[in-house]
DNA sequence: TTGAATACTGGCCGATCGGTCAGGCAAGCT
DNA sequence: AGCTTGCCTGACCGATCGGCCAGTATTCAA
């Protein structure tokens, strides 16, 4: 089982794979460099040695989403407006449901971006995939229904309970189907239906 | 202006204000009882006086949102599903974009809740009003598109930019509609979009 | 004027954070 | 054998956290 690897990348691997493991589950923040040491079975200082900070240990453990969310975009812009939205709201799912809490932890770091330039780029990407979703409408409020099913489904899998992943899954593609493909026509008169607008 | 507001309620109000305006702009946990002092123009010392610790602080600014729940969800309940659920969409669209991000507060403390039992209250209120936005139905499906609805509203009030109240309302309402009240009959057959059932 | 209650604060505490550094230790080359 | 190189660590640092306490200022009834 490979077990000639280098120290250097075993360790490396180690600390890589535990972090992702804590970041998912407690957070960015809340996870100290101790937690994953002690977790990766060495010393705070011996993280240190093989990542340039706490911030280069997240990068690491956030570099395989990044290039699969990159894979689905790239696949998604030389497609027509709508079925690049249907492409997205597919990928993204199982995307999301795969890296499960991890991809939440990008709400751990939104208020602290200041300064942690190296995840500009994967935030942008966020965005981007954001105006896919909305599909070939340009509506404001188009764009901010996609935004609201983004932040829908990060949380849906910051809290994923006891559901399987198939189940998920299913939630997921469900729930943007709903929001961004909703059935053509007739939006009804917008508060037409809400009884009370004293209070 | 009625300064002559006891000097205890004066200054508890005034810790109070900042607090709620700290948590919202920045979280709980990244907020410190010092930027609270700092800003409501007391000591840090002069918190802790009038409140039994940090939490103490958030139960006292998170009160006025727990009320409000609480009457949401006492109307809803004397009321037969269906209206309930379009109750508990309006005024929870309301309760959320008027409390904004302290609501949102609530993801920030929820993996430190253990520990914490004077938020389990609201906690359960939460998922309770959940319920009541799943309608009639009692799938499970419907209950976790209700959840994956609470989900997006809650972090689309975290992120508001620079939309308007106005403007986030007609937002959470349209996409509450979707989610929630599918149009009518036709659902398609359940998973016919889930291509692989096996995993 | 005095004494007690209330409101408030500076200074300190232990814990934990991310990060640094000098040095130990094993492996391979000469 | 010596020596260099790379991996790793214990000990430590300054900063910041929530919280505590002894003591001070203010107020007000007696």
């Amino acid at each position: 089982m490979a077990e000639s690897t280098p120290a250097r990348e075993r360790t490396r691997r180690e600390i890589e794979q535990q972090a992702v493991a804590l970041f998912a589950s407690k957070g960015y923040s809340a996870t100290s460099l101790q937690d994953i040491a002690t977790a990766a079975g060495c010393s705070k200082a011996t993280v240190l040695y093989h990542f340039n900070g706490k911030a280069a240990v997240l990068a690491a453990a956030l570099e395989p989403s990044k290039q699969a969310l990159k894979v689905v975009i790239a696949e998604a812009e030389q497609l027509p407006a709508d079925e690049a939205q249907e492409l997205a709201i597919v990928r993204f799912s199982e995307l999301a449901v795969g890296a499960r809490g991890l991809i939440a932890v990008l709400s751990d770091i939104l208020p602290t971006m200041d300064g942690m330039p190296e995840f500009a780029e994967l935030i942008s990407e966020g965005i981007r995939l954001t105006e896919i979703m909305a599909g070939q409408s340009h509506d404001q409020l188009e764009l901010d229904v996609a935004k609201f099913a983004v932040n829908g489904l990060l949380g849906e899998c910051r809290h994923p309970g006891e559901r399987s992943d198939a189940e998920l899954l299913e939630l997921c593609n469900t729930a943007l189907r709903r929001l961004l493909r909703p059935p053509a026509t007739s939006e009804p008169a917008l508060g037409a239906t809400s009884p009370a607008t004293e209070v």
